[in-house]
DNA sequence: CATGAATGAGCTTTCATTCAT
DNA sequence: CATGAATGAAAGCTCATTCAT
């Protein structure tokens, strides 16, 4: 905002960078990392640059060096978190099964992740700063819980194709097994009415009802599983 | 403080002589409804009680005439929400018809309430505070979603016994029901993506694959429907 | 906070290279100058912060990085304050001379000071404050008041011992004396109805009556002074 | 203020009134009382017309029809506490008996008045708000304590006048005795550093010594007492 | 006359941001 | 570049006072 338009030109020419020269990528991370810890416990609003500065042990004058104000910092912060969140997720979901064994392992992953402690305070500062940063909601849902049904989809589709499943609309039978997934635990996470972490028990009983539903319905010889 | 017991009781007995605690119920309204677009606009740590004192058409030291505070305001805003939600919406639950009738109104009321405008913008509201305010979050969903789980389990349960329906755990089916129904739909509105509210034939589409599915699974005969 | 003991050696050492708590002992000595002119005005509770930020040439922040809060700047003010003035005191009160020379000297130099405008406004809002912060009030006469009359206690003590006065209790001979050197000036002073400080000729005289009295007692052959 | 001139003119014609037709000098004087203990308590700005409303069982309105406002309220309140607490006094003072006799029983009386709680606490609100409403003070003193002391010239001077007391400077000597008898008790209980009432027993020793240093120094044949 | 709900100015304090060092 | 003292706008809240009932 009070950069010149020298220095934007230069950024603009290294978009892949967004660090001026002399910045050290370490101590950016560094203030993301308190950033998150601060914002993740008291919310975007409540949390204070001098919270934040004070958290990632720096000066609240050198958070000014590295992002163009409170809000800026906000932006990255959930941008870095999102990208960590679904690329761990993707990571772990491209395993070899049959269709039962690789809808198991996908849901409990999701499942286990986005119910997980962390996931569920971004979600809750996320969802939280939707109204007044619009843009912020939009782009987290659309690189983020959208990625996944994506890439079910497509799994999905590869199954259509090669006849295993019968499914006419497949984006919205992705939805379905993704809410399925997580039916009685994501919305209470997020409400602090399951205050702890759901226990692998749990997980496992919830995917398994879900996998048994979405084969029943969609599987071609019916969803006998496990 | 001083009165005696007869006082206390006279005063009960003819409330038109002296409102409850001498205030104006309708100035409370007056005063929630302020509060209710404000915050739902900008969030609760944003809106301002100045804010919500220009909005409500009254002045900063009526609303802590009426309010012990700022977050005593929001939380009796936020009971007053849920109440209002949650009547609203188990008005239009009992109504006869066979399995798949009442399911698909059950899926629709829900459907289209829960993904309304305001009720996002509440919730977007609730999830945002409940780092902060754990109770509140707890309550809003012990006090508000669980019922309408209660309700369609209740209704399950009746199946069940009846015969038409064959499910072990009813509370399982019913979250799942409750998430197959806005399966596409609740979650993007959360997060902005989508930024209209559903249409009839979205919702109408969404609450058939639902119902299909859900009768799939745990139907008798299998769950053709309309 | 994170630096080692080696590197706070080394501030130690170096004083000039970083402030004591990073601070500016100038700036903190303009705003309690600037508070002591508001709140010998108009007494602690109605010198506003605004008004003390104002008079001291400083941003209302800046009151915030140096003291605590409204209530910690004035009981630094009210230490600083009478320390100073008690230390002035002191500082006059050690001279040679005979026992009616000596107690001259102690009475006028403790009249002046205690009947001159800022000390009388000092004590207006010590004793203003006392009843909501007693530990105030107790330590402003316990390292003030005290002090001077333990001085003189020693004083008349060795008097004593030297056989020149004869004094039973000399810690009540101390009051007496201290209340007959203001004898119809402080306490005047304190509810405005000497508007000015007593003059040099009101002082003498009260003195020597106080001391004539004094001698008259406790002296071992009359008081003839002067 | 806002009166009109007519009853302006109603006022003026019976001053001695202070109640315009139809006031309750019952409610007037329960008003007082409640103020009296609140802000002898909080002093004069902590006092809040809301807690004096409450304190004296009466609307926050019904302050505003017998007081012109808190400031108005405040000097009636000192007024009548001063006239109270000197009429007390006074009444206590005329009794027959020797010199010694009778400047014990006035020391006496003084000191244990004086030195009081309640007349503490009056002190303490009086001396504080002295700065700002200088007049207040002034009066304070003018038709209290110096009233005192003008009884006690008044005495000194008809013993002077039968033989009994030498003195050259009447009113200072009765300054000078009345500092005596609250020697090492006034000042500390108005700065708190004695927190308890004196007890009797202190106060006949101060009282004694006074005397006996009184006579000692005025007395015609020197002052053995008691 | 008595009431207390209503007012909005003003309170103490915290905030994101700047900038001299 | 890193720092944190300085800023002043704005926060939540309380106040003395008014006025319809």
């Amino acid at each position: 905002m009070h950069s010149n338009d020298y220095e934007r030109a230069e950024a603009c020419k290294e978009p892949h960078l967004r660090l001026a020269a002399g910045q050290d990528p370490a101590k950016r991370a560094q203030i993301l990392a308190g950033a998150g810890r601060v914002i993740s416990r008291m919310g975007y609003d409540a949390a204070s640059v001098n919270d934040i500065a004070r958290e990632a042990g720096v000066s609240k004058g050198t958070i000014y060096v590295y992002f163009s104000g409170k809000e800026d910092l906000f932006e990255e912060l959930m941008e870095e978190t999102r990208e960590r969140l679904f690329q761990e997720l993707e990571a772990e979901l491209d395993r070899p099964g049959d269709i039962s064994e690789r809808l198991v392992r996908y849901g409990e992953v999701v499942t286990r992740k986005l119910c997980s402690d962390p996931v569920i305070r971004a979600h809750r500062v996320m969802i939280g700063v939707t109204e007044r940063m619009p843009e912020l909601g939009i782009r987290f849902y659309d690189r983020g819980g959208r990625r996944g049904t994506i890439l079910l989809m497509t799994y999905l589709e590869a199954e259509v194709a090669a006849g295993r499943l019968v499914i006419e609309d497949v984006q919205l039978a992705a939805s379905q097994f993704f809410e399925l997934c997580m039916a009685g635990l994501f919305r209470r996470r997020l409400f602090g009415h399951m205050a702890a972490e759901p226990t692998e028990d749990e997980i496992a009983r919830t995917i398994h009802a879900a996998v048994e539903m979405f084969l029943c319905r969609y599987g071609k010889a019916g969803g006998a599983i496990g």
